[in-house]
DNA sequence: CTTGGAATGTCAACAAGGCTGACGTATTGT
DNA sequence: ACAATACGTCAGCCTTGTTGACATTCCAAG
């Protein structure tokens, strides 16, 4: 009884449950972030030419709008990653039909291909963590992932998941 | 049957789940660090800050070397960082024992409170998710992150457990 | 048709927090 | 005596975030 857990079957709430929680964030982040960070070095790219990339893909045609949103960065942050994009041919910017004021953001091949060497790399890492730890383990996971973001970004989230095939 | 996950009981292993899972951990680590975050917006420091008082906390006496490695940044980084919080009286540096080229980092009582400040925000949002996801979640969550961190930090990550109380 | 507001782009300036490289200074071990 | 280690520091650079100000374009309401 050394940690003031208290009743019943709660230990998992115990703060050093909680502080090991949060220190295996801070480490498998850095593992989740450290394959693709090696290749955007190479292509003189940083995390935020990433972000962009990966949910113009998994969104394409999303508004600036939105994708800031998403990203909860200013829309000059994202403007000037966004510029190098386009100034690069890896995105596509097209005018809006409905309202022109939009611009709606696309993919182009090169952009494709980058943001599949990206993914291939992130998605490798978590295979082998998802074979490593089991079916279960995963579900887990992905529940207390979700508890833990704030309910607009969870929004965002989830309308992503509705729009997967 | 419409992601291809092909044979048997690996269906959580498909890129659309290898996705998902990699945009949780995307919005949840949003999550995980904006109450800290705001906190730290008033004191003038930075997430640096808080990770060096982080892990001082939780390694008393540690030394600058170990540090370094554990946070994975340059000394240059580091030690801007840590001046800072010597020269406003959070951090304490002794001159090592044994060896007195080594410098040991303690937390002053102001640095301490800081800590607490901060990582009680961190943990009431970790218990919300927990208490949320559920004990079992919990396993799964911690399961699939230690399976995700690069080997050399997981073996300080481990190191940090084993200290535990 | 004019005007207000929304969406976007752009310029400028700045800060945090990474990085490299070089150098200095104790201190320790060989 | 000398090399290596641990640490601190100066200088400069990059990415990525921030605010603030301002122009443009377009839709929609009056």
């Amino acid at each position: 009884m050394s940690d003031g857990g208290g009743s019943e079957g709660l230990l998992f709430l115990t703060d050093e449950q909680l502080r090991k929680g949060i220190e295996a964030m801070f480490f498998a982040y850095r593992g989740f972030t450290a394959d693709p960070d090696r290749i955007l070095a190479d292509h003189a790219y940083g995390r935020a030419h990433h972000r962009a990339v990966h949910f113009i893909n998994r969104s394409p045609g999303t508004t600036v709008n939105n994708l800031l949103s998403i990203l909860g960065v200013t829309k000059q942050s994202l403007n000037r990653v966004l510029r190098t994009l386009i100034e690069d041919g890896l995105v596509e910017s097209r005018v809006g039909t409905a309202d022109r004021r939009e611009r709606h953001l696309f993919l182009t091949e090169a952009g494709a291909a980058l943001e599949q060497t990206l993914s291939d790399a992130q998605r490798d890492r978590m295979r082998a963590a998802y074979r490593a730890a089991g079916p279960e383990a995963v579900v887990g996971f992905r529940r207390v992932l979700e508890a833990m973001m704030d309910p607009d970004l969870k929004a965002h989230y989830a309308s992503l998941k509705e729009r997967a095939t």
